[in-house]
DNA sequence: ACATTTGTTAACCATTTGGTTAAACTCTAT
DNA sequence: ATAGAGTTTAACCAAATGGTTAACAAATGT
């Protein structure tokens, strides 16, 4: 009944973990040969390199996250309808994978330009011009308050992200043990939306 | 008229600027000796290991940062005015040091206990208490709209660091260069605070 | 002037680390 | 059975890396 998981999977496993939990140089390619329990040598068998093997997972991992940003952009929903949507997506699916944005924002912040051509290339360009354009026009329509659709864009973001880049301090201040940051983020779903629809609506 | 810096500074000047731009595991000794134009034995002369140069670092940066956030607990004007003070505060001081963010969470990251301990022993338990409870006092007295304090204390410290934290992606999604960025920073100054408290208020 | 402490360096060392090799094992097609 | 391809391993290698040593230079006190 239980289905043998390949090597290249376990390979891949392994090395997510490794990789999202010490980063690209803290990671050791012995530590992802064991976790996989497997020799270190096929490692390279299968991945030529350490760089590649990061490569990849970094693209596997940013591509769970980025399309939801286009999505964003790009969907044409009302705009409250949308950040309520969009918040909720987010937040669900990080407290699923709760290290994976500073994972991801870290590699960003290594190699800006690689990493982000890479995004680009196997996700598709963003397009924030029709959100932002959205934005421009309930403002003017006086659906909502004026507001900067940038730093609009940025807040929404900051909202959702932040609370899991920042998870190990929030908890500490907070004095949250596990389950209670996990409640709190299960709360966010709905808190961070009507918080910025709060601020924004008229 | 030049005053030399004495060799210990221009050490932990070079560490700082290594470390935070490649993190602990990311540094290398050599880096540092070479940043600071000295041998690499002198490294250890002055502190004994790359750990503990890494501590030294961690704490005068933390130390920026941390005793704000309590600050931000302890002082006792009014709430509306205390938000705006903060973020401008806030985003002031990251806007000067804007890797210190990440470099921070991660070291935090790496090790939560002792990290956070360090913080606290150095620059003071932090007692949201009384923050949080001003908020709930508000909430009370009707003079803020109803909002859970952890959450708003959360979404103040998401809207002020993040931005910095996230800044290659936030610049790469918007096309915004070092100028534009640095810009749009100014801003949230006064943007941050508007949101927040057009969130809040009644 | 000289002895002692403090600061600095080049050369060195042990370990770690990413990566390679050659042999062995497994599986499948003939 | 067996040839051959694909898979896995132990042993190995070269480079990098944190750290040490011993000698030398500069300052400091007497």
């Amino acid at each position: 009944m239980k289905i043998e998981k390949s090597t290249e999977e376990k390979i891949l496993a392994a090395a997510k973990k490794v990789f999202v939990l010490k980063g690209m140089s803290g990671a050791r390619m012995q530590d992802i040969a064991d976790e996989a329990g497997i020799n270190k040598a096929l490692l390279h068998y299968y991945f030529r390199s350490k760089e590649n093997l990061f490569e990849m997972i970094f693209l596997e991992t940013a591509q769970k996250f980025f399309p939801k940003i286009n999505y964003l952009f790009e969907s044409d929903m009302p705009l409250f309808e949308k950040i309520e949507h969009i918040c909720e997506e987010y937040v669900t699916m990080l407290s699923e994978n709760p290290y994976m944005p500073l994972f991801i924002l870290n590699a960003i912040n290594e190699d800006p330009e690689n990493f982000m051509d890479k995004i680009w290339n196997t996700s598709g360009l963003p397009e924030p011009h029709k959100f932002l354009e959205q934005i421009e026009e309930e403002v003017k329509k006086g659906t909502i308050k004026k507001i900067s659709p940038v730093h609009l864009l940025i807040n929404i973001l900051s909202l959702c992200v932040f609370p899991f880049v920042g998870k190990a301090m929030i908890q500490s201040i907070n004095g949250l043990d596990e389950l209670q940051y996990r409640n709190v983020m299960i709360q966010r779903k709905k808190e961070v939306p009507k918080f910025i629809i709060d601020s924004i609506k008229k």
